[in-house]
RNA sequence: GCGCCUGUAGCUCAGUCGGAUAGAGCAACUGCCUUCUAAGCAGUGGGUCAGGGGUUCGAAUCCCUUCAGGCGCGCCA
């Protein structure tokens, strides 16, 4: 609907000569009053061309192709409202009702090479929260820039190299000379948690007595290896079964063994980035405005997890994206300018790059905060939430925010199963639709468009909206606007639902009716797939 | 101390890179099930957009400043 507005605004700027590049904004007028849609264009144009918004707006109103429009009105500021023939909306309406899904496919994209890597916890312990958060962010955005003409790449980044590792292996080692009986403390900065615990059992079951008799320089290998890969193992199926698939796995040590990080570390070397200073290797990462250099080489010769990194990032601008966008948890704000300025060093345009922080979750339970620890082991994981809550309600509260913005996570509204629960409130609007069908003993066909009354016209109204909500999610790279439309019409469903009987006496009042629930099941079903939550049948 | 983010109704949050009279849900109160799912609906009240300055036709939105909260400031990852 809008795109039609928008076309016939693009071809009246062309009539009069007026270059604008954007993409035209269109918007829902705060107050119904003013019209469907309207513009803020003369505004904007009234800029550019020095003249004053309301003779721009003239100009443009007076030039348009007027075919859809029953009314063009120019208010306020300069505001255009456009107010749309009903002939042209119920022709929308059944555009929609013929070409189902196809309805919906956009193409914004144009075949543009989108790589989003996020989650990418380190494999040393179970996924949590702000973890589980970014999955469902990271699966949303790469679902609806799918859908909107992007070739969509996803890719989890392993940090299967450094200190980290190391760490969890030693911990699990002294875990295992605990288990053999030994008096050992576990260090502060070790990893805790049961899972340490199970990882040592295990292993005494395959060696017994033989690892805990070495020393940890000696098997280092082989606890380390065995650890990590069975915590990535569990990292993989807990994503799997929260509906999150990556098209690629990247492994940090790769990037040692093909020798891209010590190649990387040389372009930029090459390009003057790099100098030498306490018996170290800094990158100049204060000439693109971090506030100090950073090491890339250590002084006893071992590589930071910063050079990594940049090899890890050149590696994808090689593979020909023309845009990343990274997803990191909020706390790793801190560490976006040194990236940034290594992707520059290395010669790409920051615009290609884009870095969305995940602010924090706070968990609620019986309405008191859930303090959690990564250090002390007590944290609440993805694995957790998903058996209480389940998959669907988990997801779609973690995308009821912006990513920019803390979210509180409360327990048991999540759990509960009424209106407070915005899960289960969109989902009943769709298992109340399907359940209206099987009720019918007919379906949507021969409609008539004179029976629908003007509440039905503002609904299908909203729902042609749907395709502008979903073009600015994609645009933005904001998923959750889809959360809000979906819940803002699955109430506008129950409110009509309540007024009106689909099915009654009249047989054509009962089709028509019919055609406006599919239309709305139609957009219910595509949101809600877009977020990655199931739109059920029945509840 | 420095940097980043946040501050909108009692609570949780939307609000289009500056636009029209600032919105929704929850909670509170009042009603609605012999009719397609009450996991629902209708109605009522609720605001100094943290405070103060500035920029302009116009500010919740941009700039400065104060206050409050969160996070980050390793040759850790």
């Amino acid at each position: 609907m809008h795109l039609d507005i928008r076309d016939r605004l693009n071809a009246c700027l062309k009539k009069l000569n007026i270059e604008f590049s954007k993409t035209l904004e269109l918007e829902i007028p705060k107050n119904e009053s003013f019209g469907d849609l309207s513009t803020p264009l003369a505004m904007d144009l009234a800029k550019i061309l020095k003249k004053p918004p309301k003779q721009i707006a003239e100009s443009i109103v007076s030039n348009i192709e007027k075919d859809i429009f029953e009314s063009i009105d120019i208010a306020g500021a300069g505001f255009i409202n456009f107010r749309l023939k009903r002939n042209f909306i119920l022709s929308k309406l059944t555009s929609l009702l013929e070409k189902g899904d196809d309805f919906f496919i956009l193409d914004i994209g144009k075949g543009r090479k989108v790589q989003i890597e996020f989650v990418s916890a380190n494999p040393t312990g179970p996924l949590h929260l702000g973890h589980g958060r970014g999955a469902a962010v990271g699966q949303a955005l790469a679902n609806i820039l799918k859908e909107s003409g992007y070739d969509v790449s996803t890719e989890y980044y392993i940090n299967d190299a450094g200190r980290q590792v190391e760490l969890l292996g030693m911990s699990v080692y002294i875990a295992l000379q605990r288990l053999g009986g030994k008096d050992i403390k576990m260090p502060d900065e070790c990893y805790k948690g049961e899972y340490i615990n199970e990882l040592a059992k295990e292993l005494y079951q395959i060696y017994g007595n033989e690892l805990i008799n070495k020393d940890f320089d000696e098997i280092n290998g082989i606890i380390i290896d065995f650890s990590y890969k069975k915590i990535l193992n569990e990292i993989q199926t807990d994503l799997k079964d929260f509906g999150v698939i990556f098209d690629k796995w990247i492994s940090e040590r790769k990037l040692y063994h093909t020798g891209e990080v010590q190649s990387s570390i040389i372009k930029l070397k090459e390009k003057g980035y790099i100098y030498e200073k306490d018996g170290a290797l800094w990158f100049r990462s204060t000439v693109f405005g971090d506030e100090k250099d950073r090491v890339v080489v250590k002084s006893d010769g071992s590589y930071t997890y910063f050079a990594s990194d940049i090899a890890y990032h050149k590696n994808k601008i090689e593979r020909g994206f023309d845009e990343l966008i990274n997803i990191w948890g909020a706390d790793h704000h801190g560490y976006i300018k040194r990236v940034m300025s290594a992707v520059q060093a290395l010669g790409i345009d920051s615009s290609q790059i884009k870095i969305l922080l995940i602010q924090m979750v706070n968990l609620l339970r019986d309405g008191m905060p859930v303090q959690m620890s990564k250090r002390a082991g007590t944290f609440v994981t993805l694995r957790e939430l998903m058996d209480e809550i389940g998959v669907d309600t988990t997801k779609f509260i973690f995308l009821t925010r912006r990513h920019d913005s803390h979210l509180e996570f409360d327990v048991e509204i999540a759990k509960k199963q009424s209106q407070e629960n915005p899960v289960f409130y969109v989902q009943y609007a769709h298992a109340r639709i399907n359940s209206i069908f099987e009720k019918a003993n007919t379906e949507c066909k021969n409609i008539d468009f004179a029976l629908f009354n003007d509440h039905e016209i503002r609904l299908i109204k909203k729902i042609l909206l749907y395709p502008m909500i979903f073009e600015f999610a994609v645009l933005m790279r904001e998923p959750h606007r889809i959360t809000f439309y979906l819940q803002d019409i699955a109430g506008e469903f129950h409110s009509y639902y309540h007024k009106y009987r689909v099915i009654n006496e009249d047989k054509a009042l009962t089709e028509t009716r019919l055609c406006l629930c599919k239309a709305l099941m139609l957009v219910l079903k595509h949101g809600l797939r877009m977020l990655g939550v199931k739109a059920p049948e029945k509840m």
